[in-house]
DNA sequence: AAGACGGGGTA
DNA sequence: TACCCAGTCTT
């Protein structure tokens, strides 16, 4: 196993390390739960203003846990997911009501909040407690996939193989480990990225087996783009974005910025925001968050 | 194992 | 315009 790669990798991030608020030694394990939901498929630079926010309004579980949900998808705002936030407030009543209003750092105890599957706290153990542990989020299975095994893209779902491979490359010390789960994850955001990686930056490069070969596949493994215009994704956004912005029950089949929406998709968009807890019936044929 | 689920920045 | 992003949950 050529471990001076991953001593390399954790060089680097000494230098290279962005200052966010959540690697802040005094941020609470509580303000690095929020971050890691919030970057579940949204960018940092969109994380950390909304999270910055959401602190400040709710500095403990135990306050978000009895804030007012539509304050709740309001402060969530364009972060995209929004049944996350739903989540996230669950999660700080699971937090209060069974773990005295602190964030437990057992694997087991975090999987069982709502919320919380195996990236977030594996990240959380790392981040927050400093646990050693296997960190694999999309950033890391790619510098992985391509520094040892030479492949461009990861595949769409983890193997039992992978996260061996991944569990080898962890330093047995705590604190190394530590750092190598933050500076692996980094080297992927901020080097080693899908589309243009700048390899000429990397500290890997004259031990990457990926560029050894090549660089092949790259821009390849894209897969389908994932439809967006007229989807039922889109138009769910844009029935909350009107809501989040209103002060009062809105009729939402005569409104005017959803005319172009077909009745039958409106409809059935509408309904399941409905049973996902997004928005709920008020006076007559009105709605609200 | 596959599909659903937001939204905006970037090339 | 297309692609991408610190995933999770349901079926």
């Amino acid at each position: 196993m050529p471990r001076h790669l991953v001593t390399a990798v954790m060089e680097w991030f000494g230098d290279a390390a962005r200052d966010l608020p959540w690697r802040d030694p005094d941020c609470s394990p509580w303000g690095v739960l929020v971050s890691e939901v919030m970057l579940q498929q949204t960018p940092v630079v969109r994380v950390e203003p909304a999270w910055r926010a959401w602190m400040e309004r709710w500095p403990e579980p135990a306050d978000l846990a009895v804030a007012d949900q539509p304050e709740v998808l309001r402060a969530w705002g364009r972060l995209g997911y929004p049944r996350r936030a739903l989540r996230l407030q669950e999660c700080a009543r699971a937090l209060t009501d069974r773990h005295g209003g602190a964030v437990p750092s057992a694997t087991e105890e975090l999987l069982a909040l709502p919320g919380v599957g195996e990236y977030t706290a594996a990240a959380v153990r790392a981040f927050a407690f400093g646990e050693r542990d296997v960190v694999l989020d999309t950033n890391v299975r790619r510098v992985i996939g391509r520094a040892w095994n030479g492949t461009a893209y990861p595949r769409a779902h983890l193997t039992r193989a992978e996260r061996s491979f991944a569990a080898g490359l962890v330093p047995e010390d705590r604190d190394e480990a530590a750092t190598w789960n933050a500076a692996v994850m980094e080297l992927g955001a901020l080097v080693c990225t899908s589309r243009a990686p700048q390899c000429a930056q990397c500290p890997l490069e004259s031990d990457c087996t990926w560029v050894a070969i090549g660089r092949p596949g790259l821009g390849e493994g894209a897969g389908r783009s994932q439809a967006w215009h007229g989807t039922d994704r889109q138009v769910r956004g844009r029935v909350l974005a009107i809501l989040r912005e209103a002060v009062d029950p809105v009729a939402l089949e005569t409104h005017p910025a959803l005319a172009d929406v077909d009745p039958g998709q409106l409809d059935r968009c509408v309904t399941s925001l409905v049973e996902d807890g997004l928005i709920r019936p008020a006076s007559g044929a009105a709605y609200s968050l």
